[in-house]
RNA sequence: GGGCGUUUAGCUCAGCUGGUUAGAGCACUGCCCUGAUAAGGCAGAGGUCUCUGGUUCGAGUCCAGAAACGCCCA
């Protein structure tokens, strides 16, 4: 017996139940190991997850689909291996860390003690690793939790090791001497993959527009105006560049003073002066200058000039760019090309170093505080020195770190790259080997575009907590090479490795370790920077697959079937990182498939942040919406467009989705518990009396299964979701309310057997169709549905076989039948509306004119159409059914020109043709062909079908017409009073708080002649509402009534009452 | 400045290879139904399918250009 269903849906309280009997039940680990033996594999490599805070909803997302695709292919019988991963080495760590213990900077750790900071960031990962596998548990993801991997393990960072000795040996890796962008707060350069969008704000600086006065001779009192965002630099100036092809104008001010400024931003820069020369920038080249501060004794002996440089734009400032090499990338690489002075200005921290004047000591960087930012300072000095032009508030794109905020500023330093030049061929290669989803929204070629514009990979960090690069550099001779394993490193090691012994290859025990140098002899020591973290998720097709230790564990599983990320950001890092290390280790793309999707923005379209108060925690829409509905959500969501989330939407799926698909399995279970029904033998016996909408919910329940198998072996989840969405509503709205009647009437026979079988076939079905997608609630139903009542069931949803398309159960005979059937009624109703007539008002006769295609039927089938006629009868609540003919006086024939058919053999004629079509302008021809408008139209060149005539009350769409008679007699007007006085009655035992199955005494009075037209419909009266005992007119008892009304009718008043018998 | 994408009803979005009158859900209004009922059905209103040009007998759909927005790169 099925145990009754709540009408009241409390998906939550549903699913901590379901985790209770999954706990019990071991179903988790049964699932787990279900398909151990299967021959075919599905191989999915999970994308870490970064495990330093608590899941927010926009996790679910991803980990919906992660979840679902496993799923999906466990009940396929698919071996896999279910590893869920986490991202556990770099700054974000670090700086979470530093946060905790209040630090604001590196000397603190170093204060701290490095070993222990280590230790903390691994215990804060660990932590948060543990949260993080709950909440994924809540949500419903089954992944083999014992065995996560994580990035800081040994397996992990050795099997970078691997691959940065692979990288050196292809003389891939190399030290560079560069500007990059250098976060003073972290004290550490980033890579440009981390200056992506989260890495821009718009702030406002100062800016400056200064003049340097040219010392060239024939120039006496010009000066060169330039301007800057960033004035700390001004200090550091050794150059000014020109684009040779600009033209320039030297203007002269009211006060007299003559300057060089580019013609195109005169207008702007100097709009009143008068222009007094003008060149192209290529005859200012070669022309020296007095710097802005040529009195510091770091700018001593250098000589400041005029370069070229093709990239001057005049759009912004004056034209003329200040150049400093130490302060900027280009400008470095003009100082390389030009052999211009560099002077390195600022130490790790921004700070000016020795030889800088007053700004020595001073922090380089803009502060919000205009007080204290050094800009203010240089301003007032420039001044001072008459050298300021003017200065703004100019606000722009200005870099901050991506971890901490802190504005970035560019600094020299030495860092380790791979040269990317190489390789961006051979991974853009192995880019098009890949499968890129969702199509159409250009992935594959945003990818490609970041590898054609990829810099060289910056791979070190100044920092503590991280991959320890393998790099072993000489302090005597500064040769360098690159260790690629543990056991290589213990060859190598000269010293330390007894410190070393027993630890994880993190600082700052790894740095003990000595090898001799090969070149020298002497001792050389590992390189103090960490990894860039994209090494750490980037390997894991290598890592998590045992490359390094069972190869052919590695060749069973690489490349994955399946990787999922949210694509935004991605190109530039995770996709990037796997994308390189899997062209150089195996020259082959590490996934079949990478899928990728939007992001999650709250319910109004806003980006979620905790600051702005508008983002929803994990645990928190768990319990309040459900797992299963978020899962549902995401689920049916377009990946290629930002999701909108919230408690709204959420609440929008419940009612739409769950609560009709709750209550049709309730509607089963509480008739069937009455009945005693149990799914068994004699429902084999009932098979043939299976009626035609049973056939048909059976033939669209096996083209959603075929649908929902096709969209999910393309990824498509959203439409599997959409065909169930349209299935349940078909279930709920059309099979479920047409057979009510099957229901609830009093007998178990055939009929009604074969009705509860199929309604129990269809949900244990669908309930299978839905097990990877909503896990907590289709087990549920399951449960009961199925479990309960069959010993011999599997006991979880999660351990059956996904359904597939049975041979014979399609009939698509059938669903173009019921389809047109119900275009029959909802014309009808349409009709019924414009008439007035309520439906619970008999009508004598419904007159259908049916497409030409029907060929004067509902169905090919007589059976079939006589069973549809029916149904259309009950819907529309008339006595019969006409097919119109196109002779009938209802309608007038109309010419229906086939378009793909006279559009090539017609062409500019068609346009005349349809007018004529429409107008009615045309005749037919002895023969079979037709004149319209003129032109000759052949036999297959149109069909003619049939239209309304004007004036009747008819309801009609494309081919389909519906034409009621409102005629009504006496007969159906009595008809139509007794099922109002049933409504009313039923309206009564309801009141009264009765039961569905409670029996009653109904009394009826009322005038005379109304009472009288109620007499023949007695027994049916009393059958529709459980009466035991009908009274009308002088036999009733209305005192003794537990509900009581008197209605005012049309046709007179009635006093109406029920009590329970 | 370059690349990729998006633009369809008040909102969120479907619209396959070009075809006769462009759809759904939500919201709104009115009506119907009343043994799924804090559900369901029908209807109404709401669209220059961002704009301009082109290809075509025919363009929401294909092509080119523009605008706005988003993402990415510089």
């Amino acid at each position: 017996m099925f145990k009754p269903v709540s009408g009241k849906l409390d998906i939550p309280a549903v699913e901590r139940e379901q985790i209770e009997v999954w706990r019990e039940r071991r179903t988790m680990e049964r699932y787990l190991a279900r398909n151990e033996r299967a021959e075919r594999c599905y191989s999915f490599l999970d994308g870490p997850i970064t495990a330093n805070n608590p899941m927010g909803v926009h996790h679910a997302w991803g980990r919906t689909y992660k979840d679902l695709y496993q799923r999906y292919h466990t009940m396929l019988g698919e071996r896999q291996r279910y590893q869920n991963g986490f991202d556990c080495q770099g700054l974000w760590i670090e700086v979470e860390v530093e946060k905790e213990l209040g630090f604001n900077n590196k000397r603190q750790i170093e204060e701290f003690g490095i070993d222990r900071f280590v230790e903390l960031c691994k215990a804060r990962v660990n932590t948060f690793a543990a949260l993080q596998t709950e909440q994924s548990k809540r949500l419903g993801m089954w992944m083999d939790w014992e065995h996560s991997y994580f990035t800081n393990s040994d397996e992990n960072n050795y099997t970078i090791w691997a691959f940065l000795k692979e990288c050196h040996a292809r003389g891939l890796i190399y030290k560079g001497h560069d500007v990059m962008p250098w976060c003073p707060r972290c004290g550490t350069g980033l890579s440009n993959m981390e200056i992506a969008t989260e890495g821009y704000r718009e702030i406002r600086h100062l800016s400056l527009t200064v003049r340097l006065p040219i010392t060239s001779a024939g120039h006496e009192g010009e000066d060169l105006l330039v301007w800057t965002t960033t004035p700390w630099t001004l200090s550091s100036n050794v150059a000014a560049a020109v684009h040779p092809e600009l033209t320039y104008v030297l203007v002269e001010g009211a006060d007299g003073r003559r300057s060089w400024i580019s013609h195109g931003s005169q207008p702007r820069v100097m709009p009143d002066a008068r222009v007094v020369r003008q060149v192209t920038g290529r005859e200012l080249v070669g022309l020296a200058y007095v710097g802005p501060f040529d009195e510091l004794s770091v700018q001593s002996g250098v000589q400041h000039r005029v370069i070229e440089w093709t990239e001057v734009s005049d759009e912004e400032g004056t034209g003329i760019v200040h150049v400093a090499p130490g302060c900027g990338q280009e400008d470095f690489h003009l100082a390389k090309r030009d052999g211009l002075a560099v002077l390195d200005p600022i130490d790790e921290f921004g700070i000016f170093r020795d030889g800088y004047g007053w700004q020595t000591g001073r922090f380089a960087g803009a502060t919000e505080d205009q007080a204290t930012d050094v800009a203010t300072d240089v301003a007032a000095d420039l001044e001072r020195k008459g050298l300021l032009v003017s200065r703004e508030r100019y606000l722009h794109h200005y870099p901050v770190c991506w971890r901490c905020g802190t504005q970035l500023v560019f600094r020299l330093v030495d860092e380790w790259f791979i040269a990317m030049d190489p390789l961006r061929e051979p991974i853009s290669a192995v880019t098009r080997q890949i499968t890129w989803l969702p199509s159409g929204i250009g992935l594959e070629e945003r990818e490609l575009d970041w590898l054609r514009n990829m810099s060289d990979w910056m791979i070190s960090k100044k920092r503590y907590y991280g991959l320890a690069l393998p790099i072993w550099e000489c302090v005597d001779c500064a040769a360098w090479e690159v260790i690629g394993s543990r056991d290589e490193l213990k060859q190598r090691a000269v010293a330390g490795w007894e410190a070393f012994d027993g630890h994880s290859p993190h600082k700052p025990f790894i740095d003990q370790v000595e090898i001799a140098c090969p070149s020298c002899g002497g001792r050389a020591r590992r390189i103090g920077d960490v990894g860039n973290p994209w090494l750490d998720a980037g390997i894991v097709s290598f890592s998590t697959l045992r490359w390094n230790t069972d190869r052919d564990y590695w060749a069973e599983w690489f490349p994955a079937d399946f990787i999922v990320e949210g694509f935004p950001g991605q190109f530039r890092n995770w996709f990037y990182a796997l994308l390189t290390m899997s062209t150089v280790l195996a020259n082959g793309p590490m996934t079949r498939t990478i899928f990728g999707y939007a992001n999650v923005l709250d319910e109004h379209g806003e980006e979620m942040h905790k600051s702005k108060g508008n983002a929803i925690p994990f645990d928190e829409a768990a319990e309040q919406i459900g797992a299963d509905v978020m899962r549902w959500m995401y689920s049916a969501a377009n990946p290629a467009v930002n999701l909108n989330f919230g408690y709204g939407p959420g609440h929008e799926v419940v009612r739409r989705f769950f609560l009709p698909f709750w209550n049709t399995y309730g509607f089963l279970v509480t008739y069937a518990r009455l009945d005693g029904w149990t799914p068994g033998d004699a429902d084999q016996a009932a098979e043939a009396a299976r009626t035609l909408l049973d056939r048909w919910i059976l033939s669209r329940l096996d083209a959603v299964v075929g649908d929902v198998r096709r969209a999910l072996d393309a990824y498509d989840a959203a439409r599997a979701a959409r065909a169930i969405e349209g299935f349940v509503e078909d279930l709920s709205n059309w099979y479920v309310r047409r057979n009510r009647r099957r229901f609830w009437k009093g007998v178990l026979d055939d009929d009604k057997r074969a009705a509860y079988a199929t309604l129990h076939e269809v949900l244990a079905t669908v309930v299978r169709l839905l097990a990877p997608f909503v896990p907590h609630l289709a087990d549920a139903i399951w449960g009961n549905l199925v479990v309960a009542v069959d010993p011999a069931a599997s006991d979880s949803v999660h351990l059956t076989a996904y359904p597939d398309r049975s041979p014979g159960r399609a009939q698509p005979e059938i669903d173009a039948a019921v389809s047109l059937a119900r275009e029959v009624v909802s014309l009808g109703r349409t009709a019924r509306v414009a008439s007035g007539l309520k439906t619970r008002q008999p009508l004598a006769t419904v007159r259908v004119k049916l497409p030409a295609s029907a060929k004067g039927q509902l169905s090919p089938d007589p059976a079939t159409a006589a069973e549809l006629q029916a149904e259309i009868l009950d819907e529309l609540n008339a006595k019969s059914l006409e097919v119109l003919t196109d002779a009938s006086e209802l309608v007038g024939r109309t010419l229906y020109p086939l378009l793909p058919v006279i559009g090539p053999r017609h062409g500019a004629d068609v346009a005349r043709i349809m007018a004529a079509a429409r107008s009615g302008d045309w005749k037919l021809l002895d023969g079979g062909g037709a004149e319209a408008g003129g032109v000759l139209l052949a036999s297959d060149e149109f069909e003619l079908t049939a239209r309304a005539r004007p004036g009747h009350e008819v309801a009609e769409a494309g081919d389909l017409l519906v034409a009621l008679d409102t005629q009504l007699t006496s007969a159906l007007q009595a008809e139509g009073l007794a099922r109002e006085v049933a409504h009313r009655l039923q309206g009564l035992r309801k009141t009264a708080g009765l039961e569905v199955s409670d029996r009653v005494v109904a009394s009826i009075e009322g005038e005379p002649a109304l009472v009288a037209q109620l007499v023949p419909h007695r027994d049916r009266l009393a059958d529709e509402i459980l009466a035991v005992s009908l009274k009308l007119g002088g036999e009733t008892d209305l005192d003794a009534s537990a509900a009581f009304e008197e209605v005012a009718l049309p046709e007179g008043r009635l006093r109406l009452g029920v009590r329970r018998a």
